[in-house]
DNA sequence: TCTGGGGTCCTAGGACCC
DNA sequence: TCTGGGGTCCTAGGACCC
C-alpha cells in the first residue's frame, strides 16, 4: 500500500473530505548527524546524552535503524545501549556503534530548513515537535484520481505527499516519512506505517479498513496503561476498538474512551491549526544518584529556575504560576505550584518561590528535580485587548515587578501558606 | 524496560462566589 | 442557621506524546 492510492476513491471524491499530511522525519537526530558527517551513513549510530565524561545515567535520544538491530531504542538508559552496542572504539573484533552527543541547536537549524519547505507547500502547518508536523492541503489538491499511464490508481493527494518527501530529501538531505489521509489521526498512523522513508496514502472511505488489523497501540493516544486495560476488555486491534461499545469505553476511560473509539473508526474532526504559543516552560535535571542533601537540591533548583526564567524572557513570556517537580525514589512524581496575582517576568521570584516550594521536601531523597512556569501570557499576543487597558502594563516586567513582586512576600515571609495572593492588589488588576 | 528532558491535555477535589 | 445549585479558579496527579 505504500506509495499507492487504494482503489474506490472516485466515488468518495467529495469536497468535504480534507487532505491532511503528517510528516515525520526518520530518526531525525541521527539523520542530522549523518548530514554533516556522511561517513556515519550505514553505520549503527546512537545519539544520546550522558555517556560522556564518565557519566552513565543519560538516555538514548535517537538510534539509527542499524543500531536498533542491536536492541538499542529511544529513551533507553544509555548504560543499556552501551552494553548492547559497545562503542566502536571499545568493541574489539565485535561490531561497534558510533555514539554522538545531542546537539539540539544544529538539529534546530536543519529543522528550520524543513520547516520552510512545509510552509511553502501548505497554508496551514502545525508543528508538533522538532521532527513532526501536520499539513492541511485541502485547498491545493484533491482526492481525485489521475491517470498517470500506469495501471494503478493515484490521487492528486498522493502526488503532493511524494513531492514533499522529494523536496525535503533533495533540498535538505534528510529522509522523511509521509502519511496522507482525510484526518490528522489517520495521517499520523499512515506516516508511521512504512518507516523509514515511507509514503502511505489512505483515502477517505478506507480509513477504518486500513486501521482495523493494526494493534490498538498504534492508535495515537493509546499508551501502555490504556492498552493493558483494553486488553483486559478483549480489545487487541484497532478493529476491536472500532467495534467496541462506546458507552463501555466511556465508562472506563472517560471522554478519552469515546475519542479513541472515533479514531479507530476513522473519525477525527480536529482541524489542523497552526502551532500555537507554549502553555508552559520547564527545565528538569536528574541526579546521578538520588540525594537528600538539601543544599545540593537547592543548588540545582536555583540553576533550573534561572534557566527557565531566562528562556521565558527570551521568548517574551510572562508567567503567573511557578512550580516545581520532585521525583522521589523509586519514582514518585510530586508537583507543587503557586499562582501569583498577576503575570510577571521576574527571575528572582522564580527562584524564591521554587525554593520555598522545595522546602516541603526537606529530608526527602530526590532523584530528579524540575522547575516550571505556566499560565503564560505574551506581551505582543493580545495587543488588541490590551489596548483597551488604562495605563496598560502589558509589560509589567522586571522593573515594576522588582518593586512589587506579586506574591513575593510569601516566598520571603516565615509565613503562612496560602496568603501568597492576599493584598497584592497592585498587580492584581489584570483582566 | 526501571526510567532523560520537554511538553500537552484531562480529571477530581476544594475554595470561593453568587 | 441551614441550605440548593451552578460556575470558576487553583492544585495535584496521571496518561500520553516526541
Amino acid at each position: 500500500m505504500a506509495g499507492e492510492t487504494l482503489p474506490g476513491v472516485a466515488r468518495e471524491d467529495r469536497t468535504d473530505a480534507r487532505v491532511v499530511l503528517h510528516v515525520d522525519m526518520d530518526c531525525f537526530y541521527a539523520s542530522c548527524e549523518r548530514l554533516r558527517e556522511p561517513s556515519l551513513r550505514g553505520e549503527p549510530l546512537v545519539v544520546g546524552m550522558g555517556y560522556e565524561d564518565g557519566e552513565s545515567f543519560g538516555a538514548v535520544a535517537t538510534a539509527s535503524y542499524e543500531a536498533r538491530e542491536f536492541g538499542v531504542e529511544s529513551a533507553q538508559p544509555i548504560s543499556q545501549a552501551l552494553e548492547r552496542l559497545p562503542p566502536i572504539e571499545a568493541s574489539g573484533d565485535e561490531p561497534g556503534g558510533r555514539y554522538r552527543p545531542v546537539d539540539i541547536e544544529y538539529y534546530q537549524s536543519v529543522a528550520e530548513e524543513v520547516r520552510e519547505i512545509l510552509h511553502d507547500c501548505a497554508d496551514v502547518v502545525r508543528e508538533v515537535s522538532i521532527d513532526e508536523a501536520y499539513l492541511d492541503v485541502t485547498d491545493s489538491t484533491a482526492w481525485r484520481t489521475v491517470d498517470d499511464g500506469s495501471d494503478r490508481e493515484r490521487t492528486l493527494a498522493e502526488g503532493v505527499g511524494r513531492h514533499l518527501k522529494q523536496r525535503i530529501a533533495r533540498e535538505v538531505g534528510v529522509p522523511a516519512s509521509v502519511g496522507v489521509a482525510p484526518n490528522m489521526s489517520a495521517a499520523k498512523v499512515a506516516s508511521d506505517h512504512d518507516k523509514p522513508d515511507g509514503l502511505v496514502v489512505v483515502p477517505p472511505g478506507s480509513v477504518r479498513d486500513f486501521l482495523a488489523p493494526l494493534s490498538v497501540t498504534e492508535v495515537h493516544g493509546v499508551g501502555p496503561v490504556t492498552a493493558r486495560e483494553m486488553g483486559e476488555m478483549g480489545i487487541e486491534t484497532a478493529g476491536d476498538l472500532a467495534a467496541a461499545d462506546p458507552d463501555r469505553l466511556e465508562a472506563r476511560f472517560g471522554s478519552r474512551g469515546r475519542e479513541l473509539h472515533d479514531r479507530a473508526r476513522g473519525v477525527d474532526d480536529r482541524e489542523v491549526t497552526p502551532t500555537g504559543r507554549p502553555k508552559s516552560l520547564s527545565r528538569e535535571s536528574a541526579f546521578a544518584e538520588a540525594t537528600d542533601d538539601a543544599d545540593e537540591k537547592a543548588d540545582v533548583v536555583t540553576g533550573l529556575a534561572a534557566d527557565v526564567a531566562d528562556r521565558a524572557r527570551r521568548r517574551g513570556a510572562m508567567y503567573r504560576t511557578i512550580g516545581i517537580k520532585v521525583v522521589v525514589p523509586p519514582y514518585d512524581v510530586n508537583t507543587r505550584a503557586r499562582s501569583l496575582s498577576g503575570p510577571v517576568d521576574d527571575p528572582d521570584l522564580v527562584r524564591e518561590v521554587a525554593l520555598d516550594l522545595l522546602a516541603e521536601f526537606d529530608g526527602d531523597a530526590a532523584r530528579k528535580v524540575g522547575v516550571r512556569v505556566s499560565n503564560l501570557s505574551f506581551a505582543d499576543a493580545d495587543q488588541s485587548r490590551l489596548d483597551g487597558w488604562e495605563g496598560s502594563d502589558a509589560t509589567v516586567s522586571t522593573d515594576e515587578a522588582d518593586e512589587a513582586p506579586a506574591g513575593a512576600e510569601s516566598a520571603e515571609s516565615d509565613g503562612e501558606r496560602g496568603d501568597a495572593t492576599d493584598g497584592q492588589v497592585s498587580l492584581g488588576d489584570f483582566d
